[in-house]
Order: structure tokens, then sequence, then C-alpha cells
DNA sequence: TCACTTGTAGTAATCGTTTACTATAGTAAA
DNA sequence: TTTACTATAGTAAACGATTACTACAAGTGA
């Protein structure tokens, strides 16, 4: 590995002092006489010059990198929430550092300790662990924090949230406004928050239309993987046909889960939508090229990505924000695997 | 923001030198008195410590970061290569930073610079520009490349690539294999080298057997997207058959596409893969949710994520490691959606 | 002429760590 | 007793960049 040109070397080619030389590269507003800012930049450019981060930062105290931590990056959900946050990132000139903390404590709290040692000025975290004692520690130590999607039941802890609870009463209330009655909900295990609310929210709406709810839950808790969802959705599907009579509609908590059911279904020779209605809960994009086009609730990850980071870098600037909680609200996007069913007997 | 402990603070608490606290916390082979080291760490815990990596990677001069520069982080097939990237990363305590170009050449030499200020001692890049004069210079300068996916053509530059040009060549020759002679090729603008090979390993495969090719190109370049490339599936579609006669089969350059293939076919009526059989390329998940499950060609995006990893570390290592040039094999996911149509009239 | 200001450039300390040297005391060998 | 070594700890100079000071010449106004 070459030496890389410093400021130094440039100062000494150009027969002046390493100050005027980090005056000129850094377009510091100090003044130096053109004809000698033209001569340097000239010298840096054919010396192909490149600052040292390390060594600027270190001075100045203050990386322009932010870190992200969330669950996995090949979750599509997660993977469009962090495109978010690069775009504003790199708009902001900031870098970011993403960290997979696959559903895993220990992990997240290493990630944690690796990015602050990075000196990141800011974090952007989908926290699944419950001893959040690292995170608030640091925080006390001057950390910008914002907790995104996952909640965390802390003081001083900037959110951006999704409504899971409305989310839920959404998409039940949508299936019984199409006349269903009998809306069975096949869920992931009930380990995290926003799986909760999701439950919630369809308990809820069941009761307020004076409906018998229907669950069935997974109780493998695993990392996400497309296709574990996929085959606990085809699994769920079939104990949950065993009861009787049996639901004309069903809700998943995660459109892969859908598919899962769909698939099930399909298997079963059960027409969806013509027998069985399917609501699935994500709207990622493959669920409009799927037949039947799945109807689902979409969640505005992109656009929260974009959020998160526009609202760290407003707390990174100054010192006087204000705490905020922020709940994004969920979108029904209605397609063809839900039928009306009104007004037909039964 | 608090000022952060630093070694000089411990040192002091102790009363001791800074170079004894940093041989203690860093684990240094430097013999220090088992009573004082234990005095030294358990200040270190008792104060908050978080050692500073700016100054200590400043000072040896090397980070244990690597860049990372992909099209997109939300096309599935690179999400699950960073995946695999960060999971060797983190083994190894290095830390990654994911840069997306967007096919950009503009943005990706801007990350290239940037990627460079923060003095990454590795570079993973999938490049799409095609000036590479930037990374060649930087090469020279000392930093470590891999270049994957897209083959760049210069000198001493170690690449890992799959074999595009057989992986067309062998879902061609598949469906050749099923019986079917009028085989369409639907595919995205052919303005990337990896899909000019595809293209290529289709015509070759076409002109082996003594079929006549039939390709139908989108004209226009985009950025990866799902939607999209599903849309142009359809649109592909339905240029193709205003032939006559009518393909048996189709083959499309990614799974998107395919699935916008299979839409479309549905939409007229026409059965898959009873009438028509349809090949995907990629291998993505959502492919065997589907009906019918796609028959595609698997490319192991999270293994050469992985591979890449490994021998750039190793490459980050020792001076003495040799160029390479891997060619990942292509698999055949023989799912549902072709049709054997041998020993058929026609 | 003197006192000030202005424009421009240099000096040197500093950010947090590491580490080549140096220093000291205790111990062992001669 | 002298010499030599060992174990342990401290001193101070880096790494690359920034910046509060200082320096100094030229210009300005009285």
């Amino acid at each position: 590995m070459k030496k890389p040109t410093t400021i130094h070397d440039i100062a000494k080619m150009a027969n002046v002092s390493s100050a005027t030389v980090s005056r000129v590269l850094s377009n510091s507003s100090y003044p130096v006489s053109k004809e000698l800012k033209e001569r340097i930049q000239q010298i840096a450019k054919e010396s192909n010059y490149i600052p040292n981060m390390l060594g600027k930062q270190l001075k100045k105290n203050s990386s322009n990198t932010i870190g992200v931590i969330i669950p996995s990056i090949v979750n599509p959900f997660y993977s469009s929430v962090i495109f978010g946050i690069e775009e504003v990132a790199r708009q902001n000139n900031f870098t970011v550092i993403v960290c997979n903390s696959l559903q895993d404590p220990a992990l997240e709290d290493e990630y944690l300790r690796t990015i602050m040692e990075k000196q990141v000025k800011g974090l952007i975290i989908s926290s699944i662990s419950k001893d959040k004692s690292q995170l608030t520690q640091l925080m006390k130590l001057g950390l910008n924090v914002i907790a995104i999607d996952q909640k965390i039941d802390e003081d001083n802890v900037n959110q951006i949230e999704f409504d899971y609870h409305k989310a839920g009463y959404l998409a039940t209330k949508h299936l019984q406004e199409k006349g269903h009655e009998r809306i069975g909900y096949v869920t992931s295990k009930l380990d995290r928050p926003s799986r909760r609310s999701i439950h919630q929210g369809y308990m809820s709406a069941m009761k307020d239309a004076g409906l018998k709810p229907l669950v069935v839950e997974s109780q493998t808790e695993e990392v996400y993987n497309a296709i574990t969802e996929f085959d606990t959705g085809k699994q769920l599907t079939q104990k949950l046909l065993e009861h009787s009579p049996q639901p004309t509609a069903i809700f998943a908590c995660n459109d892969m889960m859908a598919f899962g059911v769909i698939n099930e279904l399909s298997r079963r020779d059960i027409q969806v939508p013509e027998q069985v209605s399917v609501m699935g809960f994500d709207g990622i994009d493959v669920g409009q090229m799927i037949h039947p086009p799945l109807t689902t609730i979409k969640q505005p990850d992109y656009e929260m990505g974009k959020m998160a980071c526009k609202m760290l870098l407003d707390m990174m600037q100054g010192d006087d924000s204000p705490m905020f909680d922020v709940m994004l609200q969920p979108k029904l996007l209605e397609r063809k695997s839900i039928r009306d069913i009104r007004g037909e007997g039964k």
C-alpha cells in the first residue's frame, strides 16, 4: 500500500505551510490569495490527493456517518427503509453503516458498540432486544437516536412508528365491510410488539363488530426468511381449516405468509377469492404480480426511511428540537384477493 | 454532546500513563502487572469507556471497514449479496459501508471518492460505469478491489462473476430438451455486459440446435424497480405474441419479468405451462410461491457475497495473493412452469 | 512620522491512540 | 561488588487535519 498524499506533502511541493493547504482544500472562508489557491488546487489534483476523513473527523470530533441497525436486509420491507435512509443521507453528505441484527439481542448490542466506536453521530434502530440498557446509556452519553418500526418503551426516545394497531383494525374492518364474519387471523409468533399490535387491532375490530375471533399463531420464533414465512402460512392455513365452520376470509400478518395461505388454499382447490378471501400485510411489490393480486395493507417503508433520516439530521443539528413520536398511517391497497359477499346468503 | 471518556481520562483516574492504559485496553502483548491491568479495566468499565476508532485507525493507518458499491439494495439479488458480505465481514470484525449507485456512473464515482476518504481497506463493487479510470487509479494507489457480478475489463482486477453466458445457454438448452423449438427471449435493454452474456448464451444454444432465435428487447434503460420489470415483461410478451407462429416457450432475463410474462399470458387465457412454458432467471424466493412455481436459473448470490468478502480479506492480508477470476456456475431450479412437449405432434 | 488596519501566510497545539524509546527497580549471575 | 538482565511503567513523537494565535508587509489616515 503506497503512502497516500497528505496536506503536508502538498505543502512541501508548493513551498507553503500545511495550514494554507488545509484552508484551500477544505474550502475554508479564510482568505488565501487567488494565485496561491489555484496553485495548491492544481498540485492537489496532480498528486491525486484524497483527504483523510479519519484525521479530519478526529480533529473536528464529528463524523458524517450514521448507523442503522435493522433485523435483516434481505427482508424487502427493511431494504426499502434503508433505501430511503441512504437517499437522504447521501443528499446531506452522510454515509450509512448498516448492520443486520438478525433479531439477536447479543448481536444488536455488539453492533451498537461497534457503531459507537466509529463515532457515528446518529443512529436509526429497529430494536428487538428486550434489554435496552446499553442503548439508553449511549443516549445519555449524547447519541442521537431514532427508533423506527419497533417502539422503544423508554422516555426520551424519538420514534417513528407504524400504526400497527390501526393497520390490523383497518384490514379486519375492510373484510367485515365486504360482508365477512368468519375471519381467521394467521400470525407468526406474537413475540414482538409490532406483531402484537396487529393482533390486537384484529381483536378489537372483531369485538367491535360482535364477531368471534379465530387466531392461529405460529410457535416457532425465527429470523426472517421468505420461504419460512411462506411455509408457515401454509401450515397455519391447514390448522385454520380444521375449524368448523370454516372461515370465509383469512388475514395474514405479512405478505409472504399470505402467499402461503393462497398457495395452500389452491392446493386444496379452494378458489381465492371466490370461496375464501385473503388479506395480506406489508404491501410488497410482488403482491400485485401474483394471481389473484393480493389486497393488503401498505406500510410506507421507503417514506419511513427518508423521514427517519431527515429527522435524525435535524436532531443532530440543534439541541432544541422537541421530542416526537410519529405514527405513520397504514394504507389499504385494494386489489383482487377479497370478494364482496354482502347480500349472499351466508 | 458530553465529551466521551478517553484513555487520558482513565490514565488520570488510575494515576498511570496513557501508554499503560492503551496497552491494557487494546489487549497488547506488552506486559502489564496483573493488578494494575485489572484496576484499569475496572475503571474503564465504570466510566463507560468507548474506544475512538478514528484515533486508533489514524495512528495505525488502517481501518477495519470495507466499501461495497452495488446498483440498488432493493434488488433482492443484491441484498442477498450484501447479506453474505456482511456476515463474513462481521465474523472478521469488519464493518461495511454500502452504497447504491443506482446505475448512475456519476454517483458511482462520488461514492468511490467518499469511500476512499473514509480510508476503507477494500472494496467490493458491481460497477456499471463505462469509465473505470477512477477505479483503476485508486487500485494503483493500493486499494484492494474485487469486482463482482459485472466484469471489469481491466488487467489486475480480481473478479467473481456469474457465468451468465452458460446460464443463458443452460436455460435455453433445458427448454429445448423439453421439446421446445420456438423459444422466445424477452430481455431488458442489452446495455450491460451481464445482460448481453445471457442473450449470447441464448443465441448460442439456439444456433447449436439449429433453431431460429426470437428476441424482443426493451428499449428503456432504467434503474431497477420490480414493478417496472414486471410491466416490461407484460409488454414484451405482447410484442412476442404478435409473431406467428407463436412461441411455445418464453425465457425472461429475470424473474420479475417472468412474472410479467406469466401474468400477461394468463390475462389472455393462455395456460402456463400447458400452452406456453416460461423460464425465469435469478432464482428469487417468491418464484416458488406463485402459480405455477417458476422454473428458473439460480445465481448463487448469497454465496457470491460471502466468497467476495473472504477473498477480499485474504487480499488485504498478504501481498502475495495471486490474481483470480472466479466463475460461479448457474444452477437450474426445476419447478413447474415448463411443460415437456416431446412426442407431441407439432 | 506614527498608529492602525488589512490581507496573507506561518507556527504550533490539538483531536485519541499507539509505540519506539527511555527509565527504574529488583534480581541473578559473575 | 559489578554487570546484565527482566519486568514494568512512563515520555513523547507520531498519524492527518484544523485552527487559535502570531507575524509581517503594505496600505491608510492623522
